[in-house]
DNA sequence: GAGCTTGTTGCGCAAGTGTATAAATAGCCC
DNA sequence: GGGCTATTTATACACTTGCGCAACAAGCTC
């Protein structure tokens, strides 16, 4: 039925009922609707329409905040990178912890919920993907990638210095990668295929893995049962 | 100048010239400038239009040799893996040489070119990020991975064999799944960043890591200088 | 409440998309 | 060489896309 009146008193063409948002909470929206959107059917699928959809606004709303798709899209890749890198870090802040647990515990919070997630990977992927060739995609990553892979090198200088240990820059950089490696790939197989491991049993695996690689006898402490 | 008569005598339409090649052919040319087009410009901007001119036909021709768009994306993706896979196991292949040697021969292989490469990456990541909302993927996925956890099991076993050591089947499993992972997550630093290493370095890292991991004192032979 | 600002809608547009189909011609068979 | 067939081109079509713009109204100020 083409020419429907709908449930309000069939006179005037009726606009659509909208309320006015702060400018902040409006882009916070959009964002977070257009990585939404990004994880569910992929860039292709991200339309502006389909982003306007999702966030309860009409599509030309999304050029009043942002000057185009391109910029729209760039911003949202960034809030995902930062909420990634804040939530990977926050677990190296516990202050009165030896170097050796707060190390376990940041494998241990990249290798369970809310990091390991489904819907995290399938961004990171599609916006990673496109690093080739987008520079600006490539920048982001590699200051992403190197301010973990720092933290990470610091905390195993505790380490290694708590065990009386004097590593010098080559091997640390080296430690560091391969630590890297080994929480990256795990949180790839845990985000793609979470049910084939049991609760705990990836965080283990990294833990007793990164032990191997530093050469540290096992703690009973921190192996799940 | 519009309205160009090109080199040919000015009189007919003149249609573009073409040859006919053989299907199988004419398929794995379109496969193939299915997987440039996705590389360089993501799946939203390899449309048909921009893979036919690749493959140096007419859009219209696809459609002779698939169904749709869709099932040559999905060709292209199970030929992406196909090679993947193949390239990786290929190097395991060596009859005459110790476990040990065949799994460091192994580690190597998949931290150097051509796998380590920028373009399989970006494909890899890009069909990746839609495993999440696409089931055929996923399962494509899964298979190769398990595939490849299946080969390094079996090699991590003869090693340890080798070695006079009897591991249960969890413990193989976990030698696995780090490895794999160790592997995985250099993979991806020598593709996003491989500039950052110098040639041979994750090699040595993989190789270090992986025997750390298993508890081996290290071999000269293959590290490299 | 009147008036004003501006966040928000609704609609139109040109470009580009995948698909459908008719017309042409390359290259094999005789 | 003449026909035949099916590969290939070319064009049309319905639809979606990002973007531009004018009208509208939400909610503040007075």
């Amino acid at each position: 039925m083409p020419d429907a009146a709908d449930s309000a008193p069939m006179n005037a063409p009726s606009r659509r009922r909208f309320r006015r948002e702060g400018e902040e909470r409006r882009r916070q929206d959009l964002i977070e609707a257009t990585l939404d959107s990004v994880a569910e059917r992929g860039l292709q699928g991200a339309t502006l329409r389909t982003i306007a959809l999702r966030a309860g606004v009409t599509a030309g709303l999304i050029r009043h905040y942002f000057p185009g798709k391109e910029e729209l899209l760039q911003e949202a890749y960034a809030a995902l990178m930062g909420r990634m890198t804040e939530q990977a870090k926050a677990a190296l802040a516990m202050e009165d912890a030896s170097p050796r647990q707060r190390l376990a515990a940041f494998v241990t919070a990249n290798l369970n919920v809310p990091i390991i997630d489904a819907r995290v990977f399938s961004l990171w992927a599609t916006f990673i993907g496109r690093a080739g060739a987008d520079p600006s995609l490539a920048r982001a990553h590699r200051e992403g990638y190197l301010g973990f892979r720092n933290e990470v090198e610091a905390v195993v200088a505790e380490v290694l210095a708590a065990e009386r240990r004097e590593p010098d820059a080559s091997q640390l950089r080296h430690h560091a990668i391969a630590i890297n490696a080994i929480i990256d790939g795990l949180w790839i197989e845990g985000c793609l295929a979470g049910e084939m491991f049991s609760p705990g049993e990836l965080a283990a695996i990294g833990i007793k893995t990164v032990e191997a690689e530093l050469g540290l006898a096992p703690l009973k402490q921190f192996q799940e049962k």
